[in-house]
DNA sequence: AATTTAGTTGAACGTTCGTTGAAATTCAAC
DNA sequence: GTTGAATTTCAACGAACGTTCAACTAAATT
């Protein structure tokens, strides 16, 4: 079923990770570290984990193959790595434009749900389209760790759930009398959305016959807002049980 | 960057191929092909197209791995005709409900949105959850597939884009004022919404507490459908553009 | 200057990879 | 029942896989 040399042997190199706290003050062993990142941000993104060996990633840092293991202990705490480097920031920002949203709606109680909704996207897509190329990448390869049944449900919520939860929170704010499902399946939505557009397939380039642009964000996010906001309000309209039940059962087959 | 040995060598086998139109008829043939197809579905769908060894499929079928070139040609001539496997049917299904929806809407014009994205989502989301346990990995291996960079804009779009552009024609009519990019980048979005539901990575579940539970596709098409009307409701409205505009810029940075 | 430590190197480990060739078997047609 | 093709088996090919080890260099500590 699996490799069986690869992933998570005995005691797996571990014993010698260089210690967090002291490490990486060295500047060459940063220098490496980070050439090692990048690469294996850009060619995760590309393939996936499965299809890019620990060798095409040292290839391509122009490092040693000895090193991915030294550094990072296996292929698995590289990819991990990888995802856990650029988290933060995001996680940072995201976290105080929600904050802002939410103190600039002191007054007037319920914030409104695109402000909502951008300052969750917002981080993420700008950095995507008008960062440093690595974050392109770094958004491909979140888009397919999200879809993947072996690392979507254990990586995604390690790092960023914490944030999702005040992104939650914030809608819940902006629509006190929504089901608590129905906000978290909306979310979903509004995550699967996102997800599919950092992937950057060049599939809705070919089908719209080139009116969309899989790289053009900006055009993405204009669009995005006000959808999932819309969605969000469908969803969770008070009297919205009843209503929605007899529309959809119509259909039914 | 990659295995040398691996896809697509010189001829690569293809050479010995069974001929489509006679082979397949022999009972014994086609048993070990189905086998086969049924193991790739499901590990496939689990890893992903290179977390998965020939072996591994070949192994969990209980037939040879010689098998594997002799039927496919080669691994990734595998990993299509299991795409294949199912389109045609789905392709059908999709295609005779949206018919009947333009046809019940003959006399009133427009026909309703809501029943446009039924008759393209509740084909899929039925047989996931209603149909065998063949037809579920099947799903999650489409998320994958949809979601990679390397497969999403090819594979994808030579199965199922056809059908889409009937579907994108139907709510074309549905919403006859709405511009053609807001048109895709909204199905994009639903496509998106759909994509990470068949994922099932189960990071909902946890999210929510409980509240929500990956694999109720019911809930998810019960919801899905007013969420993403309102959302192409929202791009498409006539005087949107304007509106839009000073509804996002606000907003930003 | 001597000694410890962190970082790097090159080679190798055993295993698994996708694919193939030739022999053996099964099947359909006569 | 023989023939010819389709299918299956078994063993092997060379290449690539993740990881490790001992030797080595550079930096920091004493």
């Amino acid at each position: 079923m699996q490799k069986k040399g690869t992933t998570g042997r005995k005691g797996a190199g571990r014993d010698r990770l260089p210690r967090a706290g002291t490490a990486g003050t060295g500047s060459r062993s940063q220098a490496t570290r980070e050439r090692i990142l990048d690469a294996a941000e850009r060619l995760f993104a590309q393939r996936g984990f499965y299809g890019i060996s620990v060798r095409d990633i040292t290839g391509a840092a122009e490092v040693d193959v000895a090193l991915a293991s030294y550094h990072f202990g296996n292929k698995q705490g590289l990819l991990e790595a990888v995802v856990m480097r650029r988290a933060e920031d995001l996680n940072t920002e995201r976290s105080a434009r929600l904050d802002a949203v939410l103190a600039a709606a002191k007054g007037r109680r319920p914030p409104k749900i695109e402000d909502v909704i951008d300052a969750f996207t917002h981080p993420l897509l700008d950095r995507s389209s008008r960062g440093s190329p690595g974050w392109k990448s770094y958004f491909a390869l979140i888009a397919e760790v999200n879809n993947s049944p072996e690392f979507g449900g254990v990586l995604m919520s390690r790092f960023f759930d914490p944030v999702v939860e005040k992104f939650i929170d914030a809608i819940r704010r902006a629509l006190p009398d929504c089901e608590e499902s129905d906000l978290y399946w909306a979310y979903h939505f509004l995550s699967g959305a996102l997800t599919l557009t950092f992937a950057e397939t060049g599939r809705i380039d070919k089908l719209s016959g080139g009116a969309c642009r899989s790289s053009d964000l900006d055009s993405v996010h204009e669009r995005l807002v006000p959808y999932c906001a819309a969605g969000f309000r469908a969803l969770c309209a008070t009297k919205r049980a009843a209503s929605r039940q007899a529309g959809t059962r119509k259909a039914r087959k």
